[in-house]
DNA sequence: AATCCGGGGTA
DNA sequence: TACCCAGGATT
């Protein structure tokens, strides 16, 4: 494969990976993945919709965690008509505690782009895909093969960890190879006609042989085609350590009070009077011991939230408020 | 290029 | 505790 040649300048130079053995490695994966591959709802459909739906929950999120979500954002959106119709409140409240709540915000907004600008239909173009809003190169590639069969290549990161060590090996820093580069490595190693099953297998792999910290090798159907195993118990060994400093406690974080203050705004029931909630009020639900000096921190909090499109800040003013000049203006929070 | 985004599982 | 997980947007 030329790719060394196709490289920019500026691009570090890469080995060759080694395809030599790359139909033997194919046969091998799409065999084990035919008696081996995990059973997951998402696969037993082509529907573009719910392909769709599963990889942006998928991205970055455990497969079991997703399961149980996937199953009741389809059951209450089961088209892209019903999500894009739908107040993104209501596709807030879905989406429930699954975390990474701005792309909830970016689907609602790309189910109506779909069917506003293309008719409805979840376009199959990757370069069209990748415009939309929560959608980039992995899940491009992953909606164009596993809902309409391209046979085309992405990476995620259990197939950036397979696809480095059968083809580049273990002695190969992973700050070097670009996901550019991988990518162009991951389209050129399909299998003609078997993109799907090749791409699933390749997931599959990673997540129960090809693992980060303790591949099993001699579990592995690539195992005597691996480019990484003779190499590999080493390179881990010798993994350099990460961290620089104490993590904070996770109750203490942005993140933690940003899903706290969400799941008090969607037990607000959508219907009047109710009205979204005080920042006092807010404050003690989510917070213990909240005073109001406290008030700058959540505002901040709820700022940013507003700003991703999460929350909703209005002012509740009584009905002739014009003359009640004194009586300081109460911000009210809700779902937008 | 670095940071942020949620939360749960694992060694 | 630190790392990992079917990434993408923002700055």
């Amino acid at each position: 494969m030329p790719r060394n040649a196709s490289t920019t300048k500026s691009d570090p130079v890469l080995p060759h990976p080694d395809f030599s053995r790359l139909s033997a490695i194919q046969d091998a994966l799409l065999a084990w993945f035919g008696e081996c591959g995990r059973n997951l709802p998402w696969r037993h459909t082509r529907d573009p919709w719910a392909i769709l739906v599963s990889e942006v929950m998928l991205q970055q999120i455990q497969v079991a965690r997703a399961i149980p979500f996937y199953e009741a954002f389809l059951d209450r959106f089961p088209t892209i008509q019903s999500l894009a119709d739908a107040p993104l409140a209501d596709a807030i409240r879905v989406w429930g505690d699954l975390g990474r709540y701005r792309r909830i915000v970016h689907l609602h907004r790309t189910a109506r782009i779909i069917v506003e600008v293309h008719g409805g239909l979840v376009p199959d173009d990757e370069a069209v895909l990748r415009s939309l809003p929560g959608i980039g190169p992995y899940t491009a590639g992953a909606v164009a093969c596993f809902a309409y069969g391209h046979d085309t290549g992405f990476i995620d990161t259990n197939m950036r960890r397979v696809l480095h060590r059968v083809f580049l090996g273990a002695d190969v820093p992973a700050p070097m190879v670009r996901d550019r580069e991988l990518q162009t490595l991951a389209i050129a190693a399909v299998p003609s006609g078997r993109g799907w099953a090749w791409n699933q297998g390749l997931m599959d792999l990673g997540a129960r042989v090809c693992t980060a910290r303790k591949p099993a090798c001699d579990q592995c159907p690539l195992g005597p085609h691996c480019t990484a195993r003779p190499t590999i118990q080493g390179a881990l060994d010798a993994a350099p350590r990460k961290s620089a400093g104490a993590t904070p406690a996770y109750d203490s974080t942005n993140r933690y009070f940003r899903g706290r203050i969400l799941a008090e705004l969607r037990a607000i029931p959508p219907v009047p009077p109710e009205n979204g909630i005080t920042m006092p009020d807010l404050g003690q639900r989510v917070r213990p011991g909240f005073e109001p000096t406290d008030l700058p921190w959540l505002q901040e909090i709820v700022s940013g939230l507003a700003k991703d499109g999460l929350a909703a800040v209005a002012e509740d003013r009584p009905r002739y408020d014009a003359v009640d000049t004194d009586r300081p203006s109460t911000l009210r929070i809700k779902l937008p």
